[in-house]
DNA sequence: GCTTTAGACGTAT
DNA sequence: ATACGTCTAAAGC
């Protein structure tokens, strides 16, 4: 009996002091991480929920379309993600919500759980907060009621810096909906 | 505008 | 059972 490949692959890229990495598995792309500082960290976070992998630049090209989508240009990703290994069905409801924010625009936490028939504004928070694909699972599309950016994984400037790149407004930490 | 408070609810432990 | 979280709304300053 011969397994097709099971095999966790990861690749990096680097642009300007700024590390991406991204796991694949059977061709489809199973985490990104939020860019690091050294490639050391990129890859210890990305690894650290799989037991075995293996580097490679195999998929460098997808780690620099992470990237590309981090400064902001328009990338799609489709059909090369899957959304996986979630636990319930609320987390994947929350994540299919937040996959269809289009380029530029926002929506707030309040916004997603009523998408999803639910009041746990907070869960909607902490699910978001597992997403397994950063900037490909835009999150940080998903803000405070009050359009205040709100938290972030990877903290609140660098939430602030990936909105900027989509050409949305901030002032003073408040999301400016453009007219 | 800012801070506190209570409320809501899925998840981890 | 308990505690926590990329939250919200209302109340007080």
């Amino acid at each position: 009996m011969i397994f097709i490949s099971e095999k966790i692959v990861i690749s990096t890229c680097n642009h300007e002091k700024l590390y991406f990495a991204v796991a694949v598995k059977n061709g489809k792309i199973i985490k990104t991480i939020l860019p690091k500082l050294t490639e050391k960290e990129a890859i210890a976070e990305i690894s650290d929920s799989f037991s075995s992998f293996q580097l490679s630049d195999e998929y460098q090209g997808l780690a620099e379309s992470v990237c590309r989508a981090y400064h902001g240009e328009r990338v799609s990703f489709k059909d090369k993600f899957i959304v996986h290994e979630l636990k319930g069905d609320f987390q994947k409801d929350v994540l299919h919500e937040v996959v269809e924010i289009p380029y530029g625009e926002v929506r707030t936490y309040k916004q997603i759980s009523e998408a999803i028939d639910s009041k746990a504004y907070r869960a909607v928070g902490t699910a978001i907060g597992k997403n397994p694909l950063p900037i490909i699972i835009p999150c940080h599309r998903v803000v405070k009621s009050d359009l205040k950016v709100g938290g972030f994984f990877g903290g609140t400037e660098m939430k602030k810096e990936i909105l900027e790149n989509e050409g949305i407004c901030i002032i003073n930490g408040k999301i400016i909906i453009k007219k």
